[in-house]
DNA sequence: TCTAAATGTACCAAATAAGTATACTTAAAA
DNA sequence: TTTTAAGTATACTTATTTGGTACATTTAGA
């Protein structure tokens, strides 16, 4: 139950377009060095959030990568889809006939996983950037166990 | 944001187990076939099981393994534990140090991140088999999306 | 003491994630 | 019309994790 690294350098990257005033273009390259992402594995990461609607690209002089979206409207759940695809706790709940017992629509364990997925989505797509963004006075929180 | 094969896998041998009488022992032979888990595989898995007190092993002649355990003692979370090791959704949330910008405790994204593992450790934690278990009269219940 | 079970450790293979490389195209500003 | 920066497409490499196998050992009952 974890997050790739690259959503988790997805996450980050966004962030960091927010810290600037809204709208403004940013390369790649200061992208990769700010935030300490391989150039080559950001650009394909920043196309397919581009792609996906999640920010904004520009091409030729002055281009770069922006966000124009209200950091309300960009979410976890959004960048997960964005990055790794469609989310899904489990195979089978993808495609039924991926189900390793042929059982898949009268399973008890699958019925109640697809529960548990909903509200992981639930809480994804809760996890906004508006949230992020309003932090609580920059106080040092500890996040170890 | 997916769970494991192997946690599959030990949710439907548990389960299997509590569709016997209470403590009867199976041996990992049998339930590798009626479960369709490699049986090599499943030995191992089993002994995990075995291990962190999820279930219960016998050595020997008639030995095999049995769930002694009430069906709302034994969550999803307990399962995930037993058999990948701590939750957590991003390995900085583990290890502060592995974060790869070297800010891990002021981080927001990761701070917003800790939030979202809590409730999700929670959610697992609710997802016990008395909640498997108890289904609504054997309804065919659609999973696909 | 034989046999049927689980245990422990080590190893191998397949799948996925992470990161690189190359070559060419498109768009916009100077 | 040259330069700059992104887009597209494809392929490849490396690292990590997951899934699965093999073999020798230990335990307990008949």
């Amino acid at each position: 139950m974890r997050i790739t690294q690259e959503v988790d350098y997805a996450m980050r990257v966004i962030l960091y377009l927010y810290k600037h005033d809204p709208g403004t273009r940013v390369e790649a390259k200061v992208i990769s060095e700010s935030e300490n992402v391989p150039l080559r594995f950001l650009l394909k990461l920043l196309r397919k959030l581009a792609s996906a609607g999640v920010i904004s690209s520009y091409r030729g002089t002055g281009g770069g990568y922006a966000v124009v979206k209200k950091p309300s409207q960009i979410s976890l759940y959004d960048v997960e889809v964005a990055t790794d695809g469609p989310v899904y706790v489990n195979k089978c709940l993808l495609d039924a006939s991926l189900c390793n017992v042929g059982r898949a629509n009268i399973c008890e364990v699958h019925r109640e996983l697809k529960k548990f997925q909903d509200k992981l989505v639930a809480e994804m797509k809760s996890l906004t950037f508006e949230r992020i963004l309003s932090h609580d006075g920059g106080k040092d929180t500890a996040i170890n166990i």
